[in-house]
RNA sequence: GCUCCGAUGGUGUAGUCCGGCCAAUCAUUUCGGCCUUUCGAGCCGAAGACUCGGGUUCGAAUCCCGGUCGGAGCACCA
């Protein structure tokens, strides 16, 4: 199996929909999972993007058996096609572009295509001298098909850009029909996984198999990945990268894998998903929430509990008992797991609490005391849970004046800010926390006397 | 326009090949209830689907024909 991707830029959740069932593939039938980098565009390459691919796929847990970059096997590609030349079923073709598609469109052969395998021969010899758009070798088809799209596809053509990784060393670039064929073959691959928008390429290279004499493998395609709300187009997300829309590549916006892992969507999470949506061929719409529900679940009960006031307020609680005051308060980092340990709180008559709790009524602060907000001042009320119970008080989160600042991003990479409480300070980058009646959220940056956090979900 | 493909609750799926056991699976979602010092989880309950029209058949989600809707491809991109 293979996953075989194009150099453009990091790896999105539509990749991770070719690469999952690939790799799930290996896992249950043996055989190898090769990573072929498809840099045969120079104007498509984005650099970077053969290291962030390999890192994409390793955070889903993919580790390839082997790596190619075609660009190392134009040498393999030339052989092969000065071998398809050989056997009449490939030819070079000065047509214009155009002119070739308007006789193509007619199931009219180019006068080219009779050119006899020593005239082709000659103008292969003397390609790499052409400039572009001059000539290209084509696979000869079938030109009657009944789909104008199959017809004498192109195999090779001339560019002139610098390769980032070959510079100006070859002129004669394989077009990935073919080169994938190529590879596809001598790899051996036994079956090709892809996406429906490769069907009638699939029908081309079957073509290219038959003049080889070579086994053709077994093609399956699935079908479209349609996310609401995100571009999932690379293009897009680099140019809103290069105006300043987006922040990188790991913008809580974008589709990336990057930015789904730095809100604390675990790779499990992807996988579950991409397992589930199979391989069919018709179109799959995904929505946020179906992710959220298989992430939620997935951490749920790893990670721990802490109190987040977002937008807070400073209340000072008139009438708190003396006996009250100072009183050190634990909760439990998870409410199931009592040997996780418990944080601290320690309670005074100042206190921060959310200013959309900031309403007339009784509110219990979680596990301190209950209080009375009238008119955006609070008195006490009573103390035991009992008694806010049958004040039917809402029970609150909140933070002594010792707490630490906290920002967090949301998914709209609008930015929360608030406290957290001071137990926070035990937190790593990377650890994900629920901040009670807030959501999910994952340490993303320790700075200064601030903690940064990205937003997951409820 | 041409070529090809697809259609099961809000969403994702199972079932379709080899018609009956499907008044349709599972998950997510939404809404109630119980429990719980958040949320979630858990438990209980509810909501919600075979694209439409014909045909074949004793019997159709499943087979056939047609319509509708949706998608992909039609490059000297991958």
């Amino acid at each position: 199996m293979r996953f075989a991707p194009n150099p453009s830029g990091p790896l999105h959740i539509g990749h991770a929909r070719a690469a999952i069932p690939n790799g799930e593939y290996v896992k249950k039938c043996g055989g190898k999972f090769i990573l072929r980098i498809e840099d045969t565009d120079p104007k498509r390459i984005y650099e970077p993007a053969y290291e962030l691919i390999q890192e994409d796929l390793k955070w889903l847990g993919i580790e390839p058996d082997e790596v190619y970059y075609q660009s190392d096997r134009f040498e393999i590609y030339y052989q092969y096609a000065e071998e398809l030349i050989k056997r009449g079923a490939a030819y070079m073709c000065t047509c214009d572009g155009g002119e070739f598609k308007k006789l193509k469109d007619n199931c009219q052969a180019c006068p080219c295509r009779d050119n006899t395998v020593e005239e082709n021969m000659e103008l292969w010899k003397k390609f790499p001298e052409m400039e572009a758009g001059e000539a290209v070798l084509r696979v000869k088809t079938d030109i009657n098909h009944k789909n104008p799209a199959i017809r004498d596809w192109v195999a090779m053509r001339i560019v002139e850009e610098e390769h980032p990784r070959m510079g100006t060393k070859y002129r004669v670039y394989p077009m990935m029909n073919f080169s994938v064929s190529v590879d596809d073959h001598l790899l051996g691959m036994t079956h090709v996984l892809r996406g429906k928008d490769h069907l009638a390429n699939s029908e081309k290279q079957k073509y290219l198999y038959q003049h080889m004499g070579w086994e053709i493998p077994e093609f399956i395609h699935y079908g479209r990945l349609k996310m609401e709300d995100i571009a999932l187009s690379t293009s897009k997300a680099m140019a809103g990268i290069e105006d300043g829309t987006y922040s990188g590549w790991d913008d809580p916006r974008l589709g990336t894998l990057k930015a789904i892992a730095r809100r604390g969507i675990q790779p499990e999470t992807i996988t579950q998903l991409m397992v589930e949506i199979g391989i069919k061929m018709s179109d799959s719409a995904i929505s946020w929430k179906k992710i959220y529900g298989l992430n939620r679940n997935i951490i749920e009960q790893k990670v721990n509990r802490y109190f987040f006031v977002p937008n807070p307020v400073k209340i000072d609680i008139a009438d708190v008992p003396e006996e009250d005051l100072g009183l050190t308060i634990e909760r439990p980092l998870h409410p199931d797991f009592e040997e996780r340990g418990n944080r601290t709180l320690v309670f005074n008559s100042e206190v921060y609490i959310p200013e959309a709790d900031l309403t007339d009524g009784i509110s219990r602060l979680m596990d301190a005391v209950n209080v009375e907000i009238k008119d955006g001042n609070a008195s006490f009320h009573s103390k035991s849970f009992e008694d806010a119970r049958e004040a039917k008080a809402r029970i609150i989160q909140w933070v002594p004046t010792d707490a630490i600042k906290a920002k967090v991003v949301m998914d709209d990479a609008s930015v929360t800010e608030g406290l957290c409480e001071i137990d926070c300070n035990d937190l790593k980058v990377g650890d994900i926390v629920q901040f009670e009646r807030f959501g999910f959220a994952r340490l993303d940056e320790i700075k200064d006397d601030e903690l940064i956090f990205y937003y997951a979900h409820k």
